[in-house]
DNA sequence: GTCTATAGCAGGATAGAC
DNA sequence: GTCTATCCTGCTATAGAC
């Protein structure tokens, strides 16, 4: 906590199970032994390395979330430019990717998203983080990108429901999966989640009104 | 719990505060003490009326939390009723009208959103009901309702995957109020809740595309 | 930096008086 | 049906040996 932030392997172990635990049970329903039962250490060390569990949650935040949430807006703009231009198809397509196929492997997207979405919900110190570091700039940038291609008509609000909307589709694909498997029978394999990046893509795009077309790629 | 169900005043009192407070803290943090001295009673009222904390939880979406989702219906398919047609418009201003605005207050609609993502993100034993007694057949008359309407190339699940959608935005205008709020920096008074039906109506209508026209009434 | 031991308190549940 | 008293387990956090 002090000095050497990085690498020391107790650390480390503690942050990944801390986080996995935090995400699968949430912070009230893990206690610091069952953390660091897993992380394979002494019960002390969670108040030796965060000083509290509390502070535990929070270094999760930083020292793993955070970044990793950079990885998927990394993977977005790298697929962004890709293409030719930054219209509302290439833009919803590319976030609809990032966000459910993307870098991440599929236990690293769901803690994600179930800490986030926890947040969202009952925002704690975290949440600070998570809206001031990663999620409006996040959201800046789509705005730079969509306001150019978007009607005049749509002020500056209007843009930003816009886009909490389309994130609003994608954070549920990822947190409600269980309730989504229940309602549509299907398991999130491959073939699942390509049809989710075409649905999300053109449901961003069309909303229900524009199922005739094909969505370009 | 045996025999007269309803009307015993200690045990509404209960499922009340019990409510309120699993709605505003998650289940694991909140405890039985805090309960009972909510709901002005003894402590050991919980385990005579239900048996164990954990039935309470599930007994508050049985007498609550299912009940309530039902008036969010019947609210849904009266304001439908009063139109001509169930056209994609109508079905998805009245979704929205009845989820953010309707029969609920704003308490009520805070406790209930909270409830519903808890489960749809982490399952217990509740999601049953939730799922079988109350999504489900929601959602078939949603997709009875807007099946003829929608373009013929919608199979079954690409119609489901629609109406999640919509409910996602729904649910997460809802849930994330103070995401929400942080991003737009407005707050949810009824000017930006009637915003909100408009954004969401002309999103699950059109999404990016058709932000030009204006949604008739 | 990691361990053991323990303080100190809060949790769910129950027994039994009324 | 409601109460008090209490059991017992588990919790976070810390002190102090190594």
């Amino acid at each position: 906590m002090s000095q050497n932030d990085e690498h020391d392997p107790t650390k480390e172990r503690l942050l990944d199970q801390a986080e996995a635990l935090f995400a699968q049970k949430g912070y009230d329903a893990v206690s610091v032994r069952e953390i660091t039962t897993a992380a394979r250490c002494n019960l002390a060390a969670v108040n030796y390395h965060f000083g509290s569990k509390e502070n535990l949650y929070v270094e999760v935040f930083r020292a793993r979330w955070a970044p990793r949430a950079m990885r998927v807006q990394e993977s977005f703009r790298d697929s962004l430019a890709a293409q030719d231009e930054a219209s509302p198809t290439t833009v919803a397509r590319a976030l609809a990717e990032a966000f459910l196929i993307g870098p991440l492997s599929d236990e690293e997207r769901y803690r994600h998203h179930q800490l986030i979405v926890r947040e969202l919900g009952q925002p704690t110190e975290a949440f600070k983080l998570v809206a001031d570091e990663v999620m409006r700039p996040f959201f800046r940038q789509l705005a730079d990108m969509l306001r150019p291609t978007l009607p005049k008509g749509l002020d500056k609000e209007g843009l930003m429901l816009n886009i909490l909307s389309m994130f609003a589709i994608v954070l549920h694909f990822n947190f409600a999966r269980a309730a989504v498997t229940r309602m549509t029978g299907r398991e999130y394999d491959e073939a699942f989640k390509a049809r989710l990046v075409e649905h999300i893509t053109e449901f961003s795009l069309n909303g229900l009104g524009g199922h005739q077309q094909e969505v370009p790629r």
